[in-house]
DNA sequence: TACCATTTGTCCGTATGTATT
DNA sequence: AAATACATACGGACAAATGGT
């Protein structure tokens, strides 16, 4: 026995809580059967029971009927507001983030990009496609469509400087705010389960947003594919109370 | 034919977008093969997908390699912000909208639970299980804990008046807020998919909430579970630029 | 695990009509 | 009028993903 005080099932939480977050289990492995857990404490199965309900509570983990309590990854906190910015959002977390550049192109703009980006169907746009990291993990992909004309060489530039925020301020924008955000949930596809390095299919968070600048045109529409166990939305309760 | 003028494509196009719209085919369902359409327009392949390519920009349907092209469904808009009420929310599509009770109990506060209605550990609190409606079809799930010496009798005045904020309103309680959001996404479990007559398990929208009240206490944890497909959230990008 | 049929994705072509310069 | 670019339409081959066995 480690502890001497306090009940038992406390204890057993405790430990393996600190399995879990030494990283002694991993997520998405399964905890040990209810059964080899009351065995290796030398408690009843109650006991154990009552310690995986609190690990429960704790977001910890998660118990499926007939198979087992499976870790769950802990998701990082995204917080939406209308400074929205992927990196400094993750240093928030005093986490290392960053973007990756996946493909740009010159394309033109589609009925729905165009809408978005208030400009005629079929003009130019910037097409940049991206993943995003913190901390060693992908924790998205995204589709971004900027207007042509306003920011020739986007493309170059974003793959010099890895960062959409940065890349903007060459062209003389040096902030800029999140309009509306849409969001809505579906399994990911064949490619963003390979780009977020997925074992298989996962539901994703999907994020439709416009940027507008300062005077309120539209500089950006993005489509941001966060992996749903890996991250968390906050959306901020609106300023005074 | 029936279109004497314009490209096939656009023919095509606007024939299926009518089957969808008219209910031919519904959500969740296949499309024909771009084969069997090919062969049902008497077009090229390549002049279907085409039209298909239009229909994906439409948000009418979404193509999986290998398995065909699904017909979506059109969610309805909720909008979250400060006053985010569900009934009020629905009507601003114009659309009918109700919640039902479906099991109800005192219970005590868990850890997770006292902390977010800063309350003691253990307390006593209300919980209440939901499932909404919209236009006949099953929206969300949800679960909900409210202090319980504050509101004796929640249970029963909710399942009398079917609205949280009319339950509130009879204690005195006649305007609440939207503290933080989380929002993730997850797998539906058995039960969800059952109250929420899904024919198997989809992806749902998992939002967590605290209500408080003028004063800023907590009134309200609610863990809200929204069916992905059938609704999107809109966080509106916050008042004038 | 491996294999298979089905279906979509991508690429190589060809030809024709229309609008622009 | 000629040259050019572009959208439309068709032909065919193979790669890649899915769902089932």
């Amino acid at each position: 026995m480690t502890s001497t005080k306090g009940p038992l099932w406390r204890h057993v939480r405790d430990s393996l809580s600190d399995d879990i977050r030494k990283g002694r289990i991993l997520p998405g492995e399964l905890l040990q059967t209810e059964k080899e857990l009351s065995d290796r404490f030398e408690v009843h199965r109650h006991t154990i029971r009552r310690a995986l309900q609190e690990l429960r509570e704790l977001g910890l983990i998660r118990t499926e009927q007939g198979r087992g309590s499976v870790v769950l990854e802990q998701p990082f906190e995204y917080k939406m507001g209308r400074r929205t910015r992927f990196s400094e959002n993750m240093s928030l977390n005093s986490l290392k983030a960053r973007s990756h550049f996946l493909y740009g192109d010159v394309i033109s703009a589609s009925e729905v990009v165009a809408k978005h980006l208030q400009i005629p169907v079929r003009s130019k746009v910037n097409y940049i496609e991206m993943y995003g990291e913190a901390e060693g993990k992908r924790v998205f992909v995204a589709s971004q469509y900027v207007p042509y004309p306003d920011m020739e060489d986007l493309i170059r530039v974003f793959r010099e400087t890895g960062s959409m925020t940065q890349s903007y301020a060459r062209y003389g924008i040096h902030d800029y705010f999140r309009k509306d955000s849409r969001i809505t949930t579906r399994m990911s596809n064949a490619e963003e389960t390979a780009h977020l390095k997925l074992r298989q299919k996962q539901p994703l968070l999907v994020v439709e947003y416009v940027n507008v600048d300062r005077r309120g045109r539209p500089i950006e529409f993005g489509i941001t594919r966060f992996c749903g166990d890996r991250l968390e939305i906050v959306v901020p309760g609106n300023q005074g109370i």
